[in-house]
DNA sequence: CACCATGTTCCTTG
DNA sequence: CCAAGGAACATGGT
């Protein structure tokens, strides 16, 4: 359930569940996920630890601990999660079924965290180097018009591909990258610096408004992160009864290849760039 | 068997 | 050094 969205409901989901929880034991499955930590080292530095907070950045989970070993002094550190394209993380009660794909499980004693990963793409790591290679948050005030167009000024690569550099904004996904340049009328073939002010002013309002509106989506309602069901808590695919609009509606172009564009009719078209799927509407977005 | 899938990283080539 | 393209990682759905 990965972009920027989905992990930032995922925390605040997992936030107050997990604050003053003190991990008791750690079972490592599949120790790959941990990478390049070693699996003794994780299990040496979880156990006895506390969770102090739950935060995000990016499509990265940070899970602060404080360790209360009793012989050693305190020390604050940061376990990094990251969901790859099939990660989900909740809590389970002890007797629930584990999943087949299930790399990793922290024993918290009346109930435990469930780390599922069905392609195994995910990370739970202490290493957190990734995170300094992280562009700007696209929903925090210092993201502005002007640092977007400083940002794509000298580039010649397509838009859709830029938007999916988290170097250079951090949690755009492909999802969220063909609904923000839906929502902006612009070609996903447009070279970066090629964009006029008028359309970088609105790509930078459609990037907000998509992954805002998902989030809000995700937030009022009552997601199950229970661990039963295949796609709950993904946002795009949100099928619960109170659901206020279905994926079909939330979604205005992605994965729509072939369907009439919500705003002209025209059959929206799918496109390769990257290796990726896009998807745009050839009227609305059209190539100039 | 074919192709596709919400992500990231590494390697090659230019 | 950078950009671009492709493969790899691993599993499942259609």
């Amino acid at each position: 359930m990965p972009e920027l969205p989905e992990v930032e409901v995922l925390v605040r989901h997992l936030g107050p569940l997990l604050k003053g929880k003190t991990i008791r034991a750690v079972e490592v499955r599949r120790p790959g996920i941990l990478e390049p930590t070693s699996p003794e080292r994780f299990r040496r530095s979880l156990r006895h630890a506390t969770f102090t907070e739950v935060s995000r950045r990016g499509k990265y989970l940070l899970f602060h601990l404080r360790s209360e070993a009793r012989t050693r002094k305190k020390r604050s550190f940061v376990l990094l999660g990251h969901l790859g394209m099939t990660g989900r993380m909740y809590l389970s009660p002890h007797k629930a079924e584990l999943p087949k794909h299930t790399p990793l499980i922290i024993d918290l004693g009346n109930e435990r965290f469930v780390f599922e990963d069905t392609r195994y793409f995910g990370r739970l790591t202490l290493d957190t180097s990734a995170l300094e290679q992280l562009g700007p948050e696209p929903l925090h005030e210092e993201f502005t018009v002007e640092l977007l167009t400083k940002l794509l000024a000298r580039s010649v690569q397509p838009i859709k591909v830029k938007l999916l550099d988290q170097s250079l904004i951090a949690g755009v996904g492909n999802i969220y990258a063909s609904e923000a340049l839906f929502r902006s009328g612009i070609w996903p073939g447009t070279p970066a610096r090629a964009l006029t002010p008028v359309q970088v002013k609105k790509l930078w309002r459609s990037i907000r408004r998509v992954l805002t509106e998902a989030i809000k989506s995700g937030s009022t309602v009552p997601l199950n992160f229970s661990g039963e069901g295949k796609r709950d808590g993904l946002l795009y695919f949100g099928r619960n009864a109170d659901t206020p609009k279905s994926y079909e509606e939330r979604l205005r172009v992605y994965d729509r290849q072939g369907k009439p564009c919500v705003s002209c009719g025209d059959p929206v078209s799918r496109i390769v760039q990257a290796a990726r799927s896009t998807f745009y509407c050839m009227h609305c977005q059209a190539e100039p």
